[in-house]
RNA sequence: GGUGAGAUGGGUGAGAGGCUUAAACCACCAGUUUGCUAAACUGGCGUACGGGCAACCGUACCGCGGGUUCGAAUCCCGCUCUCACCGCCA
């Protein structure tokens, strides 16, 4: 959610800034201001008027004390018309209290200065690109859904029966070298500082706004009807949700954490070769990486992150590029997101393996997540996180760029994890 | 699943229609005193929104939502959550 202070106090560069994400913002931001103005006049009314028939319950109360009730009886009958007028102005109020914020809920976060204006994938700014390998197309190359059965590491169908399609069941090498990247990736952000933790994987309403899941964006997420709780499509929900409603004193930014978790997502959409074997699923795991910092230090941060992020991909050995994504295709809620992929030999595409953003105040400001400064000023924190990483496509990935007659060989950094070495 | 108790500021906890501007204690901050530490003493100490250049003023908030009343932390109704004991159980 923007700072309606913000926004009353420079509605120009919020327009502007909206506009790269090919916006035009300014209906609804003239219509928010519209509906500031008159809400503030409300409250003004409202409030003085309250003020009024405080006194007066206040007067009754010391006349009762001393016994003067013919005197009570007379103001009594002067404060019916203040309660019915206050009736119809509290109404109002609320309307448009209501109104002000279901607008300002309509807006997504401004882009940051440096992302650039697009409204598709294909005008994102390609970063940098890393290599360790060639990239060039083989003849012969399997993908890793054949690579998958071929070995034993994946069973799809089993997977439909048992729940559908978009559940995998890994077996054998397959779900041990998932164990294994998931305890590689939480050694790696543990030694940089990331704090531990395991979050529930179930959230309630509160947290899913929070964040910024709620509302609109219900259809990602299955919700579990009975006790009115969302299964999370991310950890980002529950970690980010520690610290809602909130005042973290300044001393103890920043906080970092990581997570492992499964992640749920209902994305109901295409089917088809792109979403084949383990390119898109309803249920998927993730390491995932949160901070929460000062304002001044937020994008700094974010550029620990996404060097961090680069390190495990090296590791890994696998080929990949870092984009810096266009305004169009940023999330809702985030400033400024670069998102890495890896290349898919096999099936001679990049895939998405990771996304990093800085949401600035945008998730803090409904999560309420503030931080006391040393001259006591409160102010909102900036959130930030990323994947480090999504599993599925990283395993796609090593299994399609890593295979040979021979079979497929694992990553030296995984071998301590995997217990072997190759897979035949 | 059963029974009972509860939800008040950063924490403990009083408060049972108007004397509450929410007591007291602890924690925290500033100052005084002190050779240092400790102690003592004095003062301060919630959040949000609105108004104001500001000092400051107003309003709301005692789990959440309604209601009764001139007036509600306090009374009434609904909901949520927590704890304890019993049952079951990884």
């Amino acid at each position: 959610m923007l700072s309606l202070y913000l926004l009353r106090q420079d509605p120009e560069s919020v327009i502007k800034a909206l506009l790269k994400r090919n916006i035009d913002a300014k209906p609804i931001v003239d219509k928010i201001l519209l509906i500031n103005e008159q809400r503030r006049e409300i409250q003004s009314k409202t409030e003085s008027l309250k003020a009024e028939s405080n006194k007066t319950a206040k007067l009754i109360g010391a006349l009762v004390r001393d016994g003067k009730t013919s005197e009570v009886n007379e103001i009594k009958s002067q404060t019916a018309s203040i309660k019915k007028e206050l009736l119809v102005l509290e109404k109002t109020l609320l309307d448009l209290e209501t109104k002000e914020k279901e607008t300002l809920l309509s807006l997504p976060n401004t882009p940051h200065s440096s992302v650039k204006q697009g409204s598709s994938p294909k005008e994102n700014e390609i970063v940098s690109t890393w290599e360790k390998t060639s990239k060039k197309s083989i003849d012969g190359l399997i993908p890793h859904w054949e690579l998958a059965s071929k070995y034993n590491l994946i069973d799809f169908e089993r997977g439909v029966k048992v729940t559908g399609a978009g559940f995998p069941i890994y077996t054998g090498n397959g779900a041990r070298l998932q164990r294994a990247l998931i305890q590689f990736f939480l050694d790696k952000n543990t030694q940089k500082g990331y704090q531990e933790i395991q979050p529930p994987y179930f959230v309630n309403e509160d947290s899913s706004f929070g964040t910024g899941q709620l509302p609109d964006k219900e259809g990602q997420m299955y919700h579990i009807q009975n006790d009115n709780l969302f299964v999370i499509p991310t950890s980002e929900i529950p970690l980010t949700n520690l610290y809602r409603d909130e005042i973290i004193d300044e001393s103890e930014l920043p906080i970092k954490m990581t997570a492992y978790s499964p992640c749920f997502r209902r994305e109901a959409g295409s089917y088809g070769k792109d979403v084949r074997g383990l390119n898109r699923l309803h249920q998927f795991d993730k390491v995932e990486i949160v901070c929460i910092d000062h304002p001044d230090d937020s994008y700094q941060r974010l550029d620990t992150m996404v060097n961090h992020v680069s390190e495990i991909l090296k590791d890994l050995g696998l080929p990949f590029r870092l984009l810096r994504l266009c305004g169009g295709d940023m999330g809702f809620t985030s400033a400024l997101t670069y998102d890495f992929e890896v290349w898919s030999s096999a099936q001679q595409r990049w895939l998405e393996v990771s996304s990093v953003s800085n949401f600035e105040t945008f998730q803090t400001n409904r999560l309420k997540l503030r931080y006391r400064q040393k001259n006591n000023k409160i102010s909102l924190a900036h959130t930030l996180n990323g994947s480090a990483l999504a599993l599925p496509r990283i395993m796609a990935a090593i299994l399609e760029n890593n295979q040979s007659p021979n079979g497929i060989k694992i990553p030296a950094v995984l071998h301590k994890y995997t217990g072997f070495k190759n897979i035949s």
